[in-house]
RNA sequence: GGGCGGUUAGCUCAGCUGGUAGAGCAUCUCGUUUACACCGAGAGGGUCAGCGGUUCGAACCCGUUACCGCCCACCA
């Protein structure tokens, strides 16, 4: 006897580590069979499971377990990215509540705080994960900042190899653009780390001072825009939402063939305030119809003002320092200085409004750039960066997919890469932060200004490196030959980089470990003090966790990967940095498909949001958690405090008792069952527990089994079998396995779950276990014995078929059902069961007594026939059907039928219902309502004419029965058939009655 | 402004190659038997968003409209 139930909570995590510690997820690095391979979308450090999580890594999962158990060699290569933004800012925060600054306690120091953080809390997300059942090889598990404890860790080292090579290649440079500047992390960050939020803002008409008495006439218009007359001005006018750019502004453009303002062209304004005169120019930008035409530009602080400069040959004057503060430059009022944004801006427009140059103001809604991390306003900031060239990158990945190598599942996602690969722009590398892989540059003062770049040395961030030789001939070797030559365009430092610095001697001799340094030759060089953007060593992911740069066993057998799987919002950010990185560096695609799953939105069809309160924790759904717990978990992280009492009254509202523990394979199920192709998913609590009561279900028939000494047998032949229900439901698992591989294998996740559920519950459970009770119990041991092995058996395929969806409870059941079997499930082979298995004469015996019991119990139940009451089976024929006398022993429980007899007619008051064309009567004289029964047969003869009124409607077109396909004609042709035949027996039965 | 997706039972969603509209939950009725009440049996419930087209045949293909959601984009 088993429990009642199955415990998650208990067997999960014991089962986990028994998996794990088999070894069970390790590839076998067996090359006579099949390599199959997912790198994990490395989760962040900073991370804790969320529900993005759970379907990500559960959809892997199943791929996973799957085409394990079908014998392939599998890795699931698991790990984390260290996330330079966001783990910078978690230890930030933490440490301002410990009072410290991160400035103030300098780099060093800073990050070695991060990586106690890191040895801290990193590893929860990967425990989270076992907790999911992902069967990761975690002997594996990588760090996309490398492990500076393990000398073998190459990951560090990828990324170094990875710049210099492209830089050799020219496919990083240094440049001075505008980049967007994030003032709050007062770093560079790249367009997709730039979100656009409407706001309501204004526009400010600003009226600038034509210079040396110059006017002219501005055209009056009407309403419908007709000039009514003109008006002679002394200023221009224009439009801006950023007036205190203004400060910055080289010149004023306007459109070649605006009329209104030919001859203004090369004219001066004098730019209020700072009083600088500055051109008025013609160029293509400014639209006409926009505004007043004429436009301000600050080329340092807007991109397309920047192009229009860069036209114009004018050297854009950067305004705002790296806070966003008005700089201190000549020219702009001291009171102005140091000032942020905002209040630069209403001091700007209090000047011209006293100043009589405010036209007037304009309400309307604004784009306005904020950083995805910080929220802040992201300001255009004229700065010197490191970037990438994408655009022959680019090409190879977007040619990649169009010729097939890598393939997109659903292919519409194939459209949204496209569109992004083409207008892709540089891609900006260089972050000012401090947790990263600091950019292997080195900028030296004494033997050139050439930065060099190393294969070594990369954590040494502040100090600079000395190399140190007996004589200068050696130097240059050590220098220069050793390390990567690069050599950079333009000699420029970077930013806070040290340069020209004088060598220090002492430190030369310490390091150079020669007390006396006599004689010595040494160079100090600086390293650039910036850190890639994280997505740089994310790119290299499928390659770098498996070695790369080295050339080992695994890139060779498991590159490219087979799948990768991930939601669409980091199509740009992740997979088409992997796809143009993986090109270039292993000169293959790095996956051969791509996965797009959905997203996981809450009840409601919204994104889930701490700071909204929608979350729903996935471990909360497998642990369980009461309201109380819940809803203060929801009401912690809120943006808006002030909105906690909504919230948790929403969440006491639709989750009034909280979660049950449901397990994760209850979540698992769910998530797959609710992965349609396409579309996002909308949570469902109550769907969870549904799937949940089906693994008890499972649970209970295993239970029966048990109980009814239904062992595996090792030699079980399921070709061996005599009796049609045992060769029914082994032809019903042949179909279903057929049917479940067939859809994991096209990512239909659904379809999959659907078709094993129906069967393990419809099919097994609630058909064939019935049927077989009689047999198990019965006297005739051949055919007990027959049902035990064949109960056994298929019940063996569905947990492996579940396996995938269900580990934990499939993997138990497994272990308790087979006595002194060795093998775990995980390791077992996948049903693969030959069609030959599959017996249509049993089948349609089995077919026909469903439907035999289905009537007999519809019609008892609509005439409200109370179940206790049994009652013989009158088959209205000459001759006894065998099948009726084979079944008896199932008719009876089942169906309610005390005996079954041959009979001429319905005796009076018996209910009827037509089979195959064959009339049974049940006689129940004096419990049903003779004037109901009629009604009844009156309703069932009713909807069978609208059926065949519906076939004669097709079958009378000429058009249907000449261009249909014959077999659909005959389809038709058959059911009418079929129905005629009913129709005329429930008449009868009526006319018996009347 | 460009692109993508959605609209099917009260709710949440399936519906693959165009060929008899499905599931879970909820609702209603009834619960006997050697697994299971996290259960069993049965029932009701549909103008497949609207309009037009293609087709012998459309939830499905094409066009269009409406509403909802998402992504991308430099409008001063």
């Amino acid at each position: 006897m088993l429990d009642k139930t199955f415990n998650p909570t208990e067997a999960e995590p014991r089962l986990y580590k028994k998996w794990e510690d088999s070894g069970a997820f390790q590839p076998k690095m067996d090359t006579s069979l099949e390599a199959y391979s997912i790198v994990i979308p490395p989760p962040n450090v900073t991370g804790n499971l969320h529900m993005g999580h759970a379907v990500n890594n559960t959809i892997q999962d199943i791929l996973i377990r799957f085409e394990r158990m079908r014998g392939k060699d599998v890795l699931w290569q698991p790990g984390a990215d260290h996330a330079g933004i966001a783990t910078q800012m978690v230890v930030e925060r933490k440490l301002a509540t410990e009072g410290k600054a991160r400035k103030e306690m300098g780099r060093e120091e800073f990050l070695s705080h991060v990586w106690d953080w890191k040895k801290e809390s990193g590893g929860n997300i990967t425990q989270q994960l076992r907790r999911l059942g992902a069967s990761c090889d975690w002997s594996r598990e990588k760090f996309t900042l490398g492990n500076p404890e393990d000398p073998s860790d190459k990951m560090a080292e990828a990324v170094t190899k990875a710049f210099v090579e492209m830089y050799n290649d020219g496919l990083i440079y240094r440049d001075k653009r505008l980049v967007n500047w994030d003032p709050h992390f007062q770093s560079a960050i790249s367009d997709l780390e730039v979100e656009t939020k409407t706001v309501n803002g204004h526009y400010w008409h600003l009226r600038y001072p034509l210079a040396d008495g110059v006017s002219y006439a501005h055209p009056i218009m009407d309403e419908d825009g007709n000039v009514t007359g003109h008006e002679t001005r002394d200023y221009l006018v224009v439009a801006t939402s950023r007036p205190e750019t203004m400060l910055g502004d080289t010149c004023v453009a306007v459109h070649p063939d605006d009329e209104r303002y030919t001859d203004l062209v090369g004219k001066e304004i004098i730019l209020p305030i700072v009083n600088r005169r500055i051109p008025i120019i013609a160029d293509e930008y400014p639209d006409p119809e926009k505004g007043s035409g004429a436009v301000k530009i600050t080329p340092a602080h807007d991109f397309n003002d920047y192009e229009v400069g860069k036209r114009a040959g004018h050297t854009p004057i950067s305004i705002l320092n790296e806070k966003a503060e008005i700089l201190p430059l000549e020219g702009i009022p001291q009171d102005l200085h140091g000032l942020p944004v905002k209040r630069a801006r209403k001091n700007v427009v209090a000047y011209f409004e006293r100043a009589g140059l405010l036209n007037h103001v304009e309400d309307l809604q604004i784009e306005q750039p904020v950083g995805d991390r910080s929220g802040v306003i992201i300001e255009p900031l004229l700065t010197d960066q490191w970037f990438v060239d994408t655009e022959k990158m680019a090409a190879d990945a977007m040619d990649a997919v169009e010729d097939g190598r890598t393939e997109f599942f659903p292919a519409n996602w194939k459209k949204t890469y496209d569109h992004w690969m083409n207008n892709i722009q540089p891609w900006c590398i260089s972050r000012q932060l401090w947790w990263g892989h600091q950019i292997p540059a080195w900028y030296g003062p004494s033997i050139s200004k050439d930065p060099i770049s190393s294969m070594n040395h990369y954590y040494d961030f502040d100090n600079p490196i000395i190399f140190c030789a007996a004589t200068e001939e050696e130097l240059h070797k050590n220098a220069f030959e050793y390390y990567s030559n690069i050599k950079m365009p333009d000699g420029t430092p970077a930013i806070g980089g040290g340069t020209n610095i004088v060598p220090d001697r002492a430190t030369a001799i310490k390091y150079c470990n020669d007390p006396d340094g006599a004689g010595m030759y040494y160079i100090q060089l600086y390293r650039d003090p910036d850190v890639l953007d994280t997505w740089f060593s994310s790119g290299l992911w499928p390659f770098s966790t498996m070695g790369w740069p080295e050339q080992t066993p695994e890139l060779e057998r498991f590159y490219p990967g087979s799948v990768l799987v991930t939601a669409f919002d980091i199509i740009f950010f992740w997979v088409a940095r992997m796809m143009m990185q993986g090109l270039h560096f292993m000169g293959d695609v790095p996956f051969k498909q791509v996965y797009i799953h959905a997203l996981v939105l809450d009840e409601q069809g919204k994104k889930m949001s701490k700071s909204i309160g929608n979350t729903i924790d996935p471990l909360d759904l497998i642990d369980g958690i009461d309201i109380e717990g819940l809803v203060e978990k929801r009401t912690r992280g809120l943006k808006n405090p002030d909105k906690a009492p909504q919230v948790a009254k929403a969440t006491r509202k639709a989750y009034p008792d909280g979660f049950e523990a449901f397990g994760a394979d209850a979540l698992r199920f769910t998530l797959a069952a609710m992965a349609g192709m396409g579309r996002d998913i909308k949570l469902s609590v109550e769907r969870i527990a549904g799937y949940r009561n089906f693994g008890t279900k499972l649970w209970s028939a295993a239970n029966f089994g048990q109980m009814n000494a239904c062992q595996p047998q090792a030699d079980f032949d399921p070709a061996s079998v005599d009796l049609a229900l045992n060769k029914w439901i082994i032809s019903e698992t042949v179909k279903t396995s057929a049917e479940v591989t067939r859809c994991l294998e096209a990512y239909r996740f659904n379809d999959a779950a659907d078709a094993a559920y129906k069967f393990a519950w419809d099919t097994f459970c609630a058909w064939y276990l019935e049927l077989s009770k009689p047999i198990l119990s019965g006297e005739d041991a051949g055919q007990k014995s027959e049902t035990q092995a064949t109960f056994a058996w298929v019940l063996d395929q569905i947990l492996k078929l579940l396996h995938p969806f269900m580990p934990f409870i499939t993997e138990e059941l497994w272990g308790k059902i087979g006595e002194g079997r060795d093998e775990m499930l995980i390791l077992t082979a996948w049903p693969d069961l030959s069609d030959s298995l599959i017996q249509e004469a049993a089948s349609a015996d089995i077919d026909w007594l469903q439907t035999l019991i289905g009537n007999i119990r519809s019609v008892r139940a609509d005439m409200n026939i109370p179940p206790s009451k049994k009652a013989p089976l009158l088959m209205l024929a000459d001759k006894l059907d065998p099948r009726l006398a084979a079944y008896a022993e199932q008719l009876s429980p089942m169906a309610r039928v005390e005996h079954v007899e041959l009979a001429d007619t319905a005796p009076r008051g018996a209910l009827q219902t037509v089979v195959d064309g064959v009339t049974y009567a049940i006689p129940l004289e004096g419990l049903i309502d003779l004037g109901e029964e009629r009604a009844r047969l009156a309703k069932e003869i009713e909807k069978i004419e609208a059926e065949i009124a519906k076939i004669d409607k097709k079958l009378s077109n000429p058009n249907f029965t000449d261009k249909a396909p014959p077999n659909v004609v005959q389809i038709q042709h058959d059911r009418k058939t079929a129905f005629v035949e009913e129709k005329l027996k429930l008449e009868e039965a009526l006319g018996d009655i009347a």
